[in-house]
RNA sequence: GACUCGUUGGUUACG
């Protein structure tokens, strides 16, 4: 039961729902932060119903169950029934209503966040946080510093998220000045900046800089260090961090294949996703992806074609693909067969006709589109 | 001991 909870979040955390599942089973009678754990960890990784039955399961279910079952709801794009779900409790703690504003927040309903965050009885840290976080991944700076100093203090998630805001609009020196600003960033916020210096490949000094100076690295670190050469096309240097890190998992691997990839060497590509030992989705799409940037376009069909689990991004990248090769036609059949037509995959077929010279066309995708952007 | 907020990899566009 104590040690219970562990081994769940573990598990959930490795994708291990199987292994979770069985250390809940082996409790005759599971306590319940117990079942909340299981519940999260079936949220977690998107297996909603599963989520659902859980909680449905749960003897005397408290708020923590509650919480746990909304969070859920939100964190899979049901926005409308985590809402109904809301409303539909009988108490609420100051977790049901930071939960709330987050889920509107990461569904894109901004305004409905700031209207839960204004009227909710006792804002705490956990709400500022996550209304500044809000306006912050928007881009909306302005409202976020105005918010920011509203808040009581400071916290290492507002200062993360601020630091990121500014990386992410392209101000690394604003970024940096922040960040030299914080007393003692901790690891996430090294590896916000780390991670700022990384996606342009102009701060490839200072960002092995930081790295060395950073006196607690975790894997997220080595793989933000990892990126930046990949970035910058430094396969050696890349290599050398692949090599020296303490641990690689799936994303280290995966920059890997993205790496050969984009320097067109697919045998090493190839050789890397092989040797991978555990594959998800992004793994085969960047593999994917090296095929197709390579001209390589049957291979990258039959490869798709064997992917166990294809997502949305996977069949956007296959529709990508053939449009970047200028074969509209085998673009037009993937994307006909989508079960889920995101944004990219419209921009797909609108940018590839625009290339294709066949504008008109591209005019007539473009109108059809659910929303334009 | 469980529930809410921040960092890394794959697709398009944006930049």
């Amino acid at each position: 039961s104590y040690l219970a909870n562990h081994l769940i979040d573990m598990y959930a955390r490795c994708d291990s729902l199987a292994e979770a599942r069985a250390v809940f089973d082996s409790l005759e009678r599971p306590p319940t932060p117990v079942w909340t754990a299981l519940l999260v960890a079936y949220g977690r990784n998107k297996k909603l119903d599963e989520a659902r039955a859980v909680f449905d399961a749960i003897p005397r279910p408290n708020l923590a169950c509650w919480n746990a079952m909304l969070s859920a709801y939100a964190q899979n794009g049901r926005l409308r029934t985590a809402r109904d779900f809301f409303d539909s409790m009988q108490r609420r703690n100051v977790i049901s209503w930071n939960a709330m504003v987050a889920a509107y927040a990461q569904n894109g309903y901004l305004e409905e966040a700031r209207q839960t965050f204004d009227k909710m009885p006792d804002p705490d840290l956990v709400s500022w946080n996550t209304i500044v976080t809000a306006y912050a991944k928007r881009g909306d700076l302005v409202e976020a510093r105005k918010l920011l100093r509203r808040m009581p203090k400071q916290t290492p998630v507002s200062q993360t998220v601020m630091v990121l805001a500014y990386a992410q609009e392209g101000r690394i020196d604003e970024a940096r000045e922040l960040f030299e600003q914080t007393r003692h960033p901790d690891v996430l916020c090294c590896n916000t900046m780390l991670g700022a210096y990384a996606q342009t490949g102009q701060h490839l000094v200072e960002a092995s800089s930081l790295f060395d100076r950073m006196v607690a690295k975790d894997d997220v670190s080595w793989n933000t260090m990892l990126k930046a050469y990949v970035t910058c096309g430094e396969i050696e240097k890349a290599e050398g961090v692949f090599a020296s890190m303490p641990r690689r998992d799936v994303v280290s691997w995966t920059s890997m294949v993205t790496a050969y990839g984009q320097a067109g060497d697919l045998e090493a590509a190839r050789r890397t996703f092989d040797k991978m030992p555990s594959k998800d989705p992004a793994a085969w799409t960047a593999m994917l992806t090296a095929y197709g940037r390579n001209g390589e376009l049957e291979e990258a069909r039959s490869f798709f074609e064997d992917i166990p689990t294809k997502d949305s991004v996977a069949w956007n990248a296959m529709e990508a693909a053939y449009a970047q090769a200028g074969d509209m036609v085998a673009a037009v059949e993937i994307f006909k067969r989508m079960a889920v037509k995101d944004q990219s995959a419209w921009n797909t077929l609108v940018n590839g006709y625009a290339q294709a010279g066949e504008i008109q066309e591209a005019k007539r995708i473009f109108d059809a589109m659910p929303q334009r952007d």
